[in-house]
DNA sequence: GTTGAGCGTT
């Protein structure tokens, strides 16, 4: 699914100036693709254009369309629009953000934080890299926190270590919410290889990254590093004081061997044994 | 064959 974006024609390629899907509501029963084409082509070169449909091939009354230059979608959106005698709605659709990303796209973690520190705190020191949209902290403190952005784009520039209010923290992404054990939503196919170690805790403990790893990257299309790992073993209050080296050593090649069950199983022991 | 808030079979 790729609407041209890598064309870079309108700088649509900066975060907040990026073309998306908008959502076209009140279409006629009878209007085709060619009536919406129309009414928007006026404002600048369309890229996308969709009437949803039922399996009869009925119009929904709703459909999707995508502009090629950000110029475009701004003077359309938000504004009431005529098609065949019926005027229609355009606005960003709420799929987008909410059901089709998670929100722990748009949401960092923040570990190894004093507990003396704030939500404004966070809200201030963060709040120069983008839009954020809530703080969380738990109570009473565990030293961690979640700050949520508006914008997915910003959260992967931010992994690693940040100095607020003079203390070194940790930035790692947020695992999906209730879901410790989300082990299954990660594909598969990602571990396939070797049996993990129940021996060593060095691979205990790499084997419990393992979801991380995976999480990071389905949802950030990059390697993790030893930093975001140590992120997450403290986002389950594991212990992680000491070299980086130390527990983290062979991460890496035992993460790419192993499965999800088998991985699932041995972080189930790692919780016991840091406790 | 009608209707009129909503949110996308790929």
């Amino acid at each position: 699914m790729d609407y041209g974006q890598e064309m870079n024609t309108d700088g649509e390629n900066e975060p907040d100036r990026r073309c998306v899907d908008l959502i076209v509501l009140g279409i006629s029963y009878r209007s085709i693709e060619a009536d919406v084409k129309k009414c928007f082509e006026a404002f600048g070169e369309l890229v996308f254009c969709e009437i949803k449909r039922d399996a009869n091939g009925q119009s929904r009354g709703f459909g999707f369309i995508r502009f090629k230059n950000y110029e475009s979608q701004l003077a359309v959106i938000n504004k009431r629009h005529f098609i065949d005698g019926r005027h229609v709605d355009v606005k960003i659709p709420d799929s987008k953000t909410s059901a089709h990303e998670p929100e722990c796209a748009r949401k960092i973690f923040v570990a190894r934080l004093p507990d003396n520190i704030t939500p404004d705190d966070l809200r201030q020191y963060f709040s120069k890299y983008g839009a954020i949209k809530d703080v969380y902290i738990p109570k009473p403190a565990r030293s961690f926190a979640f700050v949520t952005f508006h914008d997915s784009n910003v959260v992967r520039t931010l992994f690693g270590t940040h100095i607020i209010l003079g203390c070194s923290v940790t930035v790692g992404p947020a695992e999906p919410k209730n879901k410790p054990s989300a082990i299954g939503d990660y594909p598969s196919s990602t571990f396939k290889r070797a049996k993990p170690d129940h021996s060593s805790l060095r691979t205990l403990t790499a084997y419990g990254a393992s979801p991380a790893h995976s999480h990071y990257h389905q949802q950030y299309g990059q390697t993790p590093n030893t930093d975001m790992m140590h992120t997450f073993f403290q986002q389950y209050g594991a212990t992680t004081t000491g070299s980086p080296k130390g527990p983290f050593s062979n991460a890496q090649q035992s993460y790419w061997g192993g499965t999800h069950e088998e991985a699932a199983a041995v972080w189930q022991q790692q919780q016991q044994h840091y406790r």
